[in-house]
DNA sequence: AATGCAATACTACTAAAGTAGTATATTCAG
DNA sequence: CTGAATATACTACTTTAGTAGTATTGCATT
């Protein structure tokens, strides 16, 4: 049983050498490459690929485009991420997408083949730091310690501020006058060390 | 730097083999041991670990119903799951909780001291096929239908309008006048049909 | 009793966001 | 080839948000 695997990579040396490593090795096929996410995103909904490896900064489309293009077209081919450095945003953005795991360029030969292996009988490899990321985005959620400083009352117009309500309307909400609602955000902000509404509800909401 | 390691986990001898591994090790202490989850939820508060390893099945409250008592009062401390096999329902099921990784009994030593202190540096120890089952549970956040109604451009200015950047600041990063941002989010407003920020990235990115 | 935080509220100001109309070049599908 | 959508950019204006200083009341902890 071969392992049929796909390449999105805009470099073509490195596009080149994976291709020798992989199909060069037992039980890997590899006979498909692809310079640019357009053409992948042609292409690949034709073959039936295991593995896809890609690229995430390629020349005009994005890998994380890639996938979102193919996901749904081939359910039963798993992406992985291949980045040359360790562009933690990006990879969660990937896998949040739809990518199965990831690897960087550096990884050894035979770590790149254990990846291949990996994802295609279901695993998801990936670094533990990115999936620290993973696991606090899922986890249900606390609250962020920044929720914790706020009195009650700063809460609750936190979260009126989350809806994008106007101080006005929060202030009719809550039978204040429009400066006291001023007040109360202003030390909101003061104690988020934030000066507006979107870096204060990043700072209460977000992770 | 020592770091400081707490042991759940109601079979006594490995409770104790685990202590002597560990607390026998340069750079770790391990001087907190509990059989049963009662008197971990009642005590690891009142100290500072800074890695708890938990088994899931103990006598009557399991390591899951600890983290869950214990997350909010102990905020730095990682708690790393410790089970005898592969019990992923479980595994899943305690990552969902809070805890930030696992580990199996049969980890070779040296491995378990690597994931303790890879927990501890914000990493998330894990098998792939653990990690598999949390990225496909937290991708189940399809990109609302909102977000494919913008063009590309638009949807990068709404990216960056969701960090908190000012209009100048979006300006500056695309190398484009901030009249020009003015008018891509004016049309991403009509867009959307919303009237702010927050009433943008609200219809964008919440489910 | 005193200190401090929380909640209320005001004036006054500046900065940023949002609204409106218009224009031009480019690209892409029909 | 044309019309629609996109990306760029300007003027002009209004509204909302954010900053700063201050003050009063009540409640809780020291």
């Amino acid at each position: 049983m071969t392992i049929q695997v796909g390449i999105i990579e805009d470099e073509k040396h490195i596009r080149e050498n994976l291709q020798i490593l992989i199909d060069g090795s037992e039980g890997f096929s590899c006979k498909h490459l692809f310079a640019n996410a357009e053409d992948a995103i042609n292409i690949i909904p034709t073959l039936q690929l295991d593995v896809v490896l890609t690229d995430i900064q390629l020349g005009g489309k994005t890998g994380i485009d890639c996938i979102l293009e193919l996901k749904d077209k081939c359910p039963s081919t798993n992406f992985l991420i291949c980045t040359s450095f360790d562009d933690s945003e990006h990879v969660f953005k990937a896998l949040k997408t739809g990518a199965m795991g990831y690897l960087t360029k550096t990884t050894q030969p035979s770590k790149l083949l254990d990846s291949i292996v990996d994802v295609y009988r279901g695993g998801s490899p990936m670094n533990s730091h990115i999936a620290r990321k993973v696991v606090s985005s899922f986890m249900e959620t606390p609250v962020s310690p920044n929720y914790e400083k706020l009195s009650e009352r700063e809460r609750l117009i936190v979260d009126l501020l989350s809806k994008g309500m106007r101080y006005k309307e929060i202030a009719d909400q809550l039978f204040l006058s429009t400066e006291t609602v001023r007040t109360h955000i202003r030390n909101i902000y003061h104690k988020l060390q934030v000066n507006s509404r979107t870096e204060a509800l990043n700072k209460v909401f977000k992770k």
